[in-house]
RNA sequence: GGCCCGUUCGUCUAUCGGUUAGGACGUCAGGUUUUCAACCUGAAAAGAGGGGUUCGACUCCCCUACGGGCUGCCA
C-alpha cells in the first residue's frame, strides 16, 4: 500500500539587502521564513542581495549575519551572493529576448525622467511606455539599451497570497520593468526571480511592501515557464504610535535588543506571536512555535511594537530557564555588550544566587544589578537608601544579630527562628529586623530575601558585611 | 494622482453568520509579603462610520474615512 503522498519539500529563504544592521522588521520576516521551513523539515536558505553596489557594504553583511546568529537562526548551506551570479540574470534576460518575452529599449533614463516629470505635472499617469515594445528585432540598433520585459497590456495578472487571498492587479497598471540595465547588470525584479528559482525556494514569505512586486515578477515566471512559488506577503511592524518604524521609535536594530538585553528565546517568542497567534497561546517554546506556525494564521493588518509585552515575556522566559542556561546566556550577554567576564567566584555566586534572582528580573542587565550582592567580593558600596536604612538603632539590631549568627546552622529554618528570636527579644516585627539587614547584605534596599542572600552568600561573609555596616557612615 | 493592502479593548490578538465578543500585556483596586519584584483575586476597557445581503452580522458585499505599501536603469 502506498503511504501518505510525500510532502513537497519546503525552501525558504531570508533575503535582504546589506545596507545597515538587520532592523527588528526584517528579524520577524527571517523568523517566519526560518520556523515554516524548521517545521517541516525543509531548508532555511540566506540570500544576500548585494546588486546594488552603491549602497551594499561588507560591514553591513557581517551585522545581518551576526544578528542572526544571535537571534538563534540557522540557515542552511552558504548565504548566497546575489551580485556573484550577475552573469547568470543576465543570461535569462536574454533568454527572454530570444523567446520574445522582452525586448530592447534604447529610451535614456533622461528620457524617462523627463517624460515622468510632464507626466506628474499633467496629472497623467506616470507609467511609461517605451516605444520599443514593438520595434522590429531587425532595425535594433547599435548602442546602449535596456532589456525590458514584454507584460501583458490586456486582462489581468492574479497572485494568490497565503496571507491576502487573491490578489488582481489590472494588466495596464503595470509597465515593462527593466530586467537588465543599460550597463548590463541586473535589476532586482529580474535577479530575485532567477534566484528564487535556481536555489529551489517553494514559498516566498516576505514583507508586503513587496505584493504589488509579485506581480510583475510573476510575468518573468510565466515567461520563462517556471513554476511559481507560495506567495506570503506579512504585514510590515509598525512603531507604538501605528507610524512607519524608524529611529525615533527608539530600538529597530536587533543589535539594540541584544544590548538591552533581551535573551533571544524570548525576542523569538515575542516577534512570533506578533502579527501570528495560535489561539490563546503567548508564551511558548521554540519547539512550539515551530509546530504551530503557519501562514494562514498570520494577521494582515500591521503590528505594533510593544517594549512592555517584550519585557514582560522576557522575564517569563528568563524565570523558566534552566540555571545553567541562563548562566550561559549572560555571559553571552556580557561579552557582548563588552563588559568585564565574571572571574570564577563570581560565576560561584552567580550560580548559587540564580534560584532567587530569576523570578525577578525582566531582562539580563536587571538581573545583574540584582545579583550585586552575590557578584561583590569585598567592602559593598552601598547607596543611598542603604545607608540611611544603616541608623543607630538599627546598628543595635546587626550587633544583636551577630552572635547567633556565629552559632546558628546554616539553613533556612534555623536562620528564621536566629531572626524571629532577635525580634521578640526588642518587642519588634521582621519589618523592623529585615531593613537594616538587608541594606548590609546587599548594600541596597531592594533586594532578594534576606535569608536567601545569607543562604547564598555564606555565614562568613554574612558576617563580614554585618560589621563592615556598622562603620558606615550614617 | 493611479494601483494594491489593511481597520475587534490603549497594545498584541481569538472569533472563521447565531458567544454574556475570549485571552495576554499594560492600567486600576484589593490580597499576600521583611522591601522591590513575583504571585493571587477582581475591575475598567473593543468590532472606524454609513449602506446593503440575511431570520440573524465583528464575520459576506459596496461606499466613505483613516492608516500603510507600491508607483526607479533602488532593493
Amino acid at each position: 500500500m502506498p503511504g501518505p503522498a510525500a510532502a513537497p519539500p519546503v525552501v525558504t529563504r531570508f533575503a535582504p539587502s546589506p545596507t545597515g544592521y538587520l532592523h527588528i522588521g526584517g528579524a520577524r520576516t527571517a523568523l517566519f521564513n526560518w520556523l515554516y521551513a524548521r517545521g517541516r523539515g525543509g531548508k532555511f536558505l540566506l540570500r544576500i542581495e548585494d546588486t546594488d553596489r552603491e549602497r551594499s557594504t561588507p560591514e553591513a553583511t557581517a551585522a545581518i549575519l551576526q544578528g542572526l546568529r544571535w537571534l538563534g537562526l540557522d540557515w542552511d548551506g552558504e548565504a548566497v551572493s546575489q551580485f556573484a551570479r550577475k552573469d547568470r540574470h543576465a543570461e535569462v534576460a536574454h533568454e527572454m529576448l530570444a523567446r520574445g518575452a522582452a525586448y530592447r529599449c534604447y529610451a535614456t533614463p533622461a528620457e524617462i525622467e523627463a517624460f515622468r516629470e510632464a507626466a506628474r505635472a499633467e496629472g497623467r499617469s506616470t507609467l511609461f511606455r517605451s516605444p520599443w515594445r514593438d520595434a522590429d528585432p531587425a532595425t535594433w540598433p547599435e548602442g546602449p539599451y535596456a532589456i525590458r520585459m514584454k507584460a501583458p497590456r490586456e486582462g489581468e495578472t492574479l497572485v494568490e497570497d497565503a496571507v491576502q487571498g487573491m490578489v488582481r492587479f489590472r494588466n495596464d497598471q503595470l509597465d515593462d520593468m527593466i530586467c537588465l540595465r543599460s550597463d548590463g547588470t541586473p535589476t532586482y525584479m529580474l535577479a530575485v526571480v532567477v534566484d528564487d528559482h535556481d536555489m529551489g525556494v517553494t514559498h516566498v514569505i516576505r514583507g508586503d511592501d513587496h505584493l504589488n512586486n509579485a506581480a510583475r515578477q510573476q510575468m518573468v515566471y510565466d515567461a520563462m515557464g517556471w513554476p511559481v512559488p507560495v506567495w506570503a506577503h506579512i504585514p510590515l511592524i509598525h512603531g507604538p504610535d501605528g507610524k512607519k518604524l524608524s529611529k525615533r521609535h527608539g530600538a529597530v536594530g536587533l543589535h539594540e535588543y541584544a544590548a538591552l538585553g533581551y535573551p533571544p528565546a524570548a525576542l523569538r517568542n515575542y516577534l512570533c506571536r506578533l502579527g501570528w497567534s495560535h489561539g490563546d497561546d503567548e508564551f511558548f517554546t521554540d519547539a512550539q512555535a515551530r509546530d504551530w506556525f503557519d501562514l494562514p494564521q498570520i494577521g494582515r493588518a500591521p503590528a505594533r511594537l510593544d517594549f512592555k509585552k517584550l519585557e514582560n515575556l522576557s522575564g517569563q522566559h528568563i524565570a523558566a530557564m534552566a540555571d545553567a542556561a541562563l548562566l550561559h546566556e549572560i555571559e553571552a550577554f556580557l561579552a557582548a555588550t563588552a563588559q568585564p567576564p565574571l572571574t570564577d567566584v563570581q560565576r560561584d555566586g552567580l550560580s548559587r544566587a540564580l534560584p532567587c534572582l530569576k523570578d525577578r528580573a525582566k531582562t539580563l542587565p536587571e538581573l545583574l544589578e540584582k545579583a550585586y550582592f552575590a557578584l561583590t567580593q569585598g567592602p559593598l558600596e552601598p547607596d543611598a537608601k542603604a545607608r540611611a536604612a544603616v541608623d543607630v538603632v538599627s546598628r543595635g539590631i546587626l550587633d544583636e544579630l551577630t552572635p547567633p549568627l556565629r552559632n546558628a546552622r546554616w539553613s533556612r529554618d534555623a536562620l528564621e527562628s536566629v531572626l524571629a528570636d532577635v525580634a521578640a527579644s526588642r518587642g519588634v516585627g521582621f519589618g523592623k529586623i529585615a531593613p537594616p539587614l538587608r541594606a548590609a547584605l546587599s548594600g541596597r534596599a531592594v533586594s532578594p530575601g534576606v535569608i536567601d542572600m545569607m543562604l547564598v552568600i555564606g555565614r562568613e561573609e554574612t558576617i563580614a558585611r554585618l560589621s563592615d555596616a556598622r562603620s558606615w557612615a550614617g
